[in-house]
DNA sequence: CTGTATCCTTGGGGATACTG
DNA sequence: CAGTATCCCCAAGGATACAG
C-alpha cells in the first residue's frame, strides 16, 4: 500500500500501520480474529454462527488469507464426516494483543 | 457494523473493535491520521502532498468523515485566497495512540 | 460438515475538468 | 488555494446452488 511522503525524515522505517491495515482489512477479519481469540480452536460451522451474517464463500476466503497471511492456522483432521479446527497463530495473538487498545477506543466512544 | 454473536456471555458490551474499524475504515484515513499526528496543523494542500497518491476528492470526502466523526478538526480563516488547517481532536489523538501498537505489529513483520 | 462454483450487485474510490 | 462536479470502473462481497 501506499506510504507517508515524509520530508525531511529519516527515510527507511515506515510507519507500519498500513501493513496492518492490509492484514485486517477484509470485512469481517477483526472480528473472525476475535472470535478465535475469545473461543479458540473452532470450526467452520461454528466460526460462521459466532460471525452472524458472513457467508460461506467469504467465511471461506478470509480464513485463506488469514491463513497466507500467517495470523491463523487450519489444521484439518482426516475423518467422515470432515472436521476442521482453525486457531490463533503467535503472530495472530500478537495482532489480537495490539488490537486491544483500538478495541477500548472504541468501546469509550458512548 | 456487525457484532459478534457470544453465546453465554453478559451481552450488552460489544468488542468495540467494529466501532474503531469503521472510523478508520476509508482506504487513507489511518495515513491522514499520522500525518496529521506527525505534521501537525496541515493545510489542504500540504496534506495532499503528505499522502502521495491521494487525489483531491477522495481527500475532502475523508477528512469530511473524520470531521464527522469528530477526530479531525477544520479551522477556515475568511481569507484571499483562503486558508484551512486541519488538526486532530483530543478523540483523534486518542485514537492515534490506540494506533501505535498496531503500527509496531505491522512493523515488526520482515 | 466443509467447503467450491457461479453469477450478480454495489459503492468506494480513481480521473479529469471546473469554480469561488 | 481549496475544494465541487461528473463520469466511470472494478474488485470485494452477497445469494444461491452444488460437491466430496
Amino acid at each position: 500500500m501506499a506510504t507517508l511522503n515524509r520530508p525531511g525524515a529519516p527515510e527507511g522505517h515506515a510507519c507500519g500501520i498500513d501493513t496492518a491495515m492490509e492484514v485486517i482489512g477484509g470485512k469481517w477479519k477483526v472480528l473472525i480474529l476475535w472470535a478465535l481469540h475469545e473461543y479458540p480452536h473452532r470450526r467452520f460451522g461454528e466460526l460462521r454462527r459466532l460471525v452472524p451474517g458472513i457467508t460461506e464463500k467469504v467465511l471461506a476466503s478470509h480464513l485463506r488469507e488469514m491463513e497466507a497471511d500467517g495470523i491463523v492456522r487450519r489444521v484439518s483432521y482426516e475423518e467422515v464426516p470432515p472436521r476442521v479446527e482453525y486457531s490463533l497463530t503467535e503472530d495472530g495473538q500478537r495482532l489480537n494483543t495490539a488490537l486491544e487498545p483500538l478495541a477500548a477506543w472504541g468501546r469509550e466512544r458512548a
